[in-house]
DNA sequence: AAAAAAATAGAGCGATCGTTCGTTTTTTTT
DNA sequence: AAAAAAAACGAACGATCGCTCTATTTTTTT
């Protein structure tokens, strides 16, 4: 799957979630007409995504939302309850987005090396796709109440067993040779974590997401081949 | 040196840098006495970053500074002239204590293989001493002003760059075999920031930092040691 | 096209924010 | 110990915050 098939995916998947949200959360939102809904929930989740990446979700207030969506205060607030339900709902869209597509795309059958590969790619297409979401969720983490903090955080553990798992089968296949799989895996994952939290960095220099993904690939291989066979 | 020794000469160096911030803000300053100044400076610093380091620094409150220094309001307003300036000094007064650390420490007559170990621990001693320091700035840049925000960005450039020339001299040495300097000390400071933003996670699965320090040396050695030599 | 329902608008509320400033307390000097 | 200087105090101010609620506009149904 090429960078462009992926970004279109994530994309329909994004309309696709905002009418899941529609429905479960109909105690809070006062909408009746799901059209209706799903248009102006896009649009609520995408203006509150761009404005938080720029000042933070805390210094930015529900009148700058009000003015950048096109919604009234009056409007806004039939969508959700409170500034803290729409924190977490937009930390909750991500999370079904990420798992979504996540699961979606690893072949269980393959060998580790392949696996290693699709999981390092996947993962960088997905953020650099759900970029401003992933920033996001980063940043405004610690600003959740604590049972949405442990979502979170078990989100991140669950992305690094993926990575742990691997490893343990190219172990087992004695295609790699790794010590300590947890450290590894860890260090895998603030490679791929610098892709979205340094964007800056990488836009300034130029660096397209399939040049870092070949480099990072590259890497963590002769960092973890079997020198032995 | 050990991470003791570390620790001990930067909390000198910490009280060192408020005296000279005494010395250089006294128009926003309105002490008159340095043994004041100082031991209030250090007090408000500290709590400041705990208390951003637990919620940010925009969620905290003045009243919260207040309160958790036991000083009052107009005694906090003698130490500056607005939160925005607090944060500007914080942010200052770190840069200059990493800056003051690391060039102490890296020995420009040695070979590439050792200044990449001296800098990695160093890194890792100094981000373990100043946790806090180096959280905030890594969390709070994108609400500074834009001159502010320069400053920060060319901290990270030209710590980056310490790594760049390192690996260039190994492949002049024909120790290291670095096909993509810039990339590669990319990575590696990736690996170096995810001690300090992710120690929750490091904390929970009782990893030291010399333990941590010695993954990660002997990770990035595997991956780019010259293998024709 | 009139009536009903759905959606939006935006002024207004109490709370809290950063900041100021006259007063009080503490320290130093005489 | 009295006078002067330095430091700390904390109530008060205007601005802005999250949020509510009634009035108005838009859309749908009859």
């Amino acid at each position: 799957m090429t960078f462009d098939e992926f970004k279109q995916m994530a994309m329909v998947s994004m309309t696709e979630i905002c009418r899941e949200i529609f429905h479960e959360k109909q105690t809070s939102i006062k909408i009746k007409k799901e059209a209706v809904a799903v248009k102006n929930l896009v649009n609520i989740f995408n203006t509150a995504l761009k404005l938080s990446n720029e000042k933070g979700f805390q210094t930015m207030s529900l009148r700058d939302l009000s003015r950048n969506t096109g919604l009234s205060m009056g409007a806004l607030y039939s969508y959700f309850t409170s500034k803290e339900e729409l924190l977490e709902i937009i930390q909750d869209q991500g999370r079904r987005l990420t798992r979504k597509i996540l699961t979606r795309q690893i072949d269980p059958n393959s060998s580790s090396d392949e696996k290693l590969c699709t999981a390092i790619r996947t993962h960088l297409y997905l953020t650099e796709v759900l970029h401003k979401w992933f920033y996001f969720s980063f940043m405004e983490t610690k600003n959740l109440e604590k049972k949405q903090q442990k979502k979170s955080v078990e989100g991140e553990l669950a992305t690094e067993q993926i990575f742990i798992d691997i490893l343990k089968q190219g172990n087992r296949e004695k295609l790699f040779h790794v010590e300590n799989p947890i450290l590894t895996a860890s260090v895998i994952k603030s490679m791929l974590q610098d892709w979205y939290v340094k964007r800056w960095k990488y836009t300034l220099r130029q660096v397209t997401v399939d040049e870092y993904c070949n480099f990072v690939i590259d890497f963590i291989k002769s960092a973890i081949k079997n020198k032995e066979s």
